[in-house]
DNA sequence: TTGTACGCGTTATCAG
DNA sequence: CTGATAACGCGTACAA
């Protein structure tokens, strides 16, 4: 283990005590310019840095915060820690970062690690919404402030930062129906994630207010993973109800969907347009580039970050609010009626 | 910020000493069963749980370790942070996580970050190979081990966790040789990167060993990413010297050739078939799926972490190994020659 | 202007 | 079996 320097080990080759010379590196008034120097000079020599663990305990504060996220090999959530990641850094906070794995027991675990580890905050998107709602009731009770972001909890009164999924599910699906797509479906997410509902919601809207019909093969739940997506897609196929268009959840289940379409030799966007949500790299690359909606991720992490800094410094933290930020609707050639 | 329980509230709450506490609840078998159980439930009652920051205070120990990757926005260091993260868990430790951004001025910047958090090791894969020599010198020097994964350092003596880049290139080569593309091209990745360096020569010496024909003409230097790829693949395709096969650095760079091909109307794999390397999970979704070489990114991480910690938790640690993991050719339609 | 003493929470040592 | 004390590194109130 490597030794470090310390306010005693400047102090004793100095013949002062460890209390001038803490003052002398904190550059007080009260304390000689000339020893000042010398201090410096020394602590300059011996490379001396302040013990970040023996400031921990004294201020009582562990500078850490936490961060639950449901997994982060998806460039989603990466791209989101690089946020919170800048935000914490510019205040000297640490991030603990754990992965749920789509698993609310582990999500629970991962609360208890951070309660262990005193974290001062937690930053969480939910595995599944309702399921551990006591536990983050208890960490605000206790002391703990929460915010969620992305797949929030409706039910806990906490800070939150999102897009308007309602919103960008409806343009999403209105644009579909400006191509002049008649029967267009729906592949959802499931019920449990609030992201998922308001989707849906989102688009059986914007699919009544332009007076399509909507029966119960409007919308089919096709997970999170590209898999399912292709596991439905080829189902569907099989069943040779085709739909024009379908308007995905996310884009790994599009482009699960985009697979079965390609393999069956139906034709995108010619026989079947897709649209997916929270555009993945990818999306441009696959043939035909997919349509989808690109969510600010890096400025979802930092307002995050801050909006919890904001509970944690501040004395009088200001009441929960609800950050909603602003998506874009990317149009790409899967999506784009070639008869018009 | 939250109240803690300590050791001390127990103590008061049973008019007893901090001592008998902290044996009691080490279960040791110097005190009273009796005060033992009286111990355990009144901690239980409060919720007390051990200060670990005390705890590292006492120990000189930060019990965390440093981790510096060029970015975690790909599943390729997002999977192999899984990994270590499992390691880490089982072993205790804390992990800090930053990105380098493939910026080598970011990267010394993480050092000193690292160091400053008193982090007992270090898990750094490079941006570029040589820049930051002398400073890995001085934290191994001054007792901070290092491990190098994935974009190693040949220079210094350290333990190392890579796959056989050369022998996987030669293999993925000669792959397309045995499919009887003639006119083999290389996509190659910067020159400061061992694994860049280590994919040509496994190229150059399968083409030399089948005496197929090398050329200036045989190795391009196209990047990291796909839009790189995409570029270069633009140029390739202007001066119309068009190879039967390309061997790319890695997915990005072959999925941004793919999009200029199929832009162009070439056909893969039947004009131009495609290898890939470091499969990402886009390979098998777009059309055609495409071949590349599976890392065992997960056990990469793993294995960094547990020979970090042998260096850090053993009294003489054994020397310096570099441990080679195994990879996997994933062949797919991209590389298949339909003529055959 | 500088030094002494204390506390943050914990465990180890030594005395009782 | 149990208690008092010291130490880890730091900042600070108080004394000199």
């Amino acid at each position: 283990m490597k030794k470090y320097a310390t306010l005693k080990d400047i102090a004793n080759a100095l013949k002062i005590s460890t209390a001038t010379v803490s003052r002398a590196l904190a550059d007080r008034w009260d304390v000689n310019p000339n020893t000042k120097k010398l201090v410096q000079a020394e602590a300059e020599r011996q490379n001396y840095k302040p013990n970040p663990i023996a400031l921990r305990l004294q201020n009582k504060r562990s500078k850490t915060i936490g961060l639950i996220v449901p997994e982060f090999r998806s460039s989603f959530f990466s791209n989101i820690i690089a946020g919170i990641q800048q935000a914490l850094d510019e205040a000297g906070f640490q991030l603990l970062i754990t992965q749920s794995n789509e698993s609310s027991e582990n999500e629970e675990r991962n609360i208890k690690l951070l309660e262990n580890n005193m974290v001062e905050g937690i930053l969480i998107s939910l595995v599944k919404e309702g399921i551990n709602n006591e536990h983050y009731q208890n960490l605000i009770d206790s002391g703990i402030p929460l915010v969620f972001f992305n797949r929030v909890c409706t039910k806990i009164e906490a800070p939150k930062v999102i897009i308007d999924d309602y919103k960008m599910a409806f343009f999403a699906t209105e644009h579909l129906i400006y191509n002049k797509f008649k029967k267009i479906i729906h592949f959802s997410g499931p019920d449990e994630l609030s992201v998922s509902r308001e989707r849906k919601r989102g688009f059986l809207d914007a699919m009544k207010k332009h007076k399509l019909t909507i029966d119960n093969s409007s919308v089919v739940e096709a997970g999170i993973f590209s898999d399912k997506g292709y596991d439905v897609m080829k189902i569907l196929i099989d069943t040779s109800n085709l739909p024009d268009a379908i308007f995905c959840f996310n884009d790994p289940t599009a482009l699960g969907a985009l697979k079965a379409i390609k393999e069956a030799g139906i034709r995108c966007p010619e026989d079947i347009a897709l649209v997916g949500f929270s555009e993945t790299e990818i999306a441009q690359l696959v043939e035909p580039p997919l349509t989808s909606i690109q969510q600010p991720t890096f400025e979802m992490g930092e307002t995050a970050a801050k909006l919890l800094l904001e509970q944690i410094t501040m004395a009088t933290p200001p009441a929960p609010r609800t950050v909603s930020l602003t998506a874009k609707l990317n149009i790409r050639k899967s999506s784009i009626n070639k008869h018009l």
